[in-house]
DNA sequence: AACCAGGGGACTC
DNA sequence: GAGTCCCATGGT
């Protein structure tokens, strides 16, 4: 059992991080979660200051929860009116966990409309049918496959994992993914348009899915990924003051109202959904 | 530019 | 058990 305490003055908030709907591979226990991230299980808890974890290193939980950045300043950034003061507000705490890319893109490619139990569900279907089993014995924690199974795994039975008419797209991606081993680097060192430029050429991947990757797995804390509940509240709180009818309009918006940290304003009010729009 | 198919789980009633 | 919705994309 390890811990970690966070430095004065930074929030986290460990349930809104890992429940917001950011991340599909972990599960809540009363106060426990239990994850698989880069086929190790972890589990972890939060007592006020204090992380208590076991399967990962500090640097590791340090890193993933992005508690290396300075979420006040982030914050203030953000917070031009009461619609996002209030979510920072009631979501204080939450951060945007560094996701691993491939994971990460394959994941979103399956989120296309869904809702998030679904995904989650997806998700683990295909780690237990495409992934190594990471505890034996235990029917729960699987890795998440590599593009490289997947791409093998032809013609692709994916389609038993609930995928629908997303398998093929995940396929066609994972055989893009495996024939370009260098890929995840070569992403890294492109431009927010450049590596847009590139996800967008994949299969399965349109301008949401695009900003979602590039936001969660490639640090670009600028991209505002538009589902349909961000454009219900841009459309809500927003119409006066900008277009706001497609969706370069809506993430274009997004983009200028909130700036460098767009990504953190999308995540808080999309944590945030069910205060500002009053119908949900 | 605007429509529509596509698959299926989750949730509501 | 029907109806609706869901962190959208691809194709026409």
């Amino acid at each position: 059992m390890q811990s970690v305490t966070l430095p004065p003055g930074q929030p986290f908030n460990l349930h809104l991080t890992l429940g917001c709907g950011q991340v599909f591979r972990w599960t809540r226990d009363g106060e426990w979660w239990t994850g698989i991230v880069e086929g190790k299980v972890i589990r972890i808890r939060q007592d006020a200051r204090t992380l208590i974890f076991t399967g990962a290193d500090h640097s590791f939980i340090n890193h993933y929860f992005h508690l290396d950045a300075d979420l006040p300043a982030i914050l203030a950034h953000i917070d031009r009116d009461e619609i996002i003061g209030s979510a920072i507000r009631r979501c204080e705490g939450l951060r945007i966990i560094r996701q691993p890319a491939w994971e990460c893109l394959a994941s979103y490619i399956c989120a296309t409309y869904a809702n998030i139990p679904g995904i989650k569900k997806r998700i683990f279907l295909l780690s237990k049918r495409f992934g190594d089993s990471l505890v034996p014995g235990e029917e729960k924690y699987y890795s998440f496959p590599t593009p490289e199974t997947l791409a093998r795994s032809a013609p692709c039975d994916v389609k038993s994992c609930s995928l629908g008419y997303r398998a093929p797209y995940l396929c066609e991606t994972a055989v893009q993914i495996a024939r370009d081993p260098g890929w995840e680097e070569t992403m890294r060192s492109l431009s927010y348009t450049d590596a847009r430029k590139e996800l967008l050429k994949l299969k399965g991947v349109g301008k949401k899915v695009a900003d979602c990757v590039l936001l969660f797995a490639f640090q670009n804390y600028d991209a505002f990924p538009v589902d349909v509940w961000i454009e219900r509240i841009m459309k809500y709180c927003y119409q006066g003051e900008e277009n706001l009818k497609n969706y370069d309009q809506i993430a274009g918006s997004g983009r200028r109202m909130f700036g460098q940290y767009a990504g953190y304003a999308q995540e808080y009010l999309f944590c945030d959904r069910n205060e500002i729009i009053p119908w949900s």
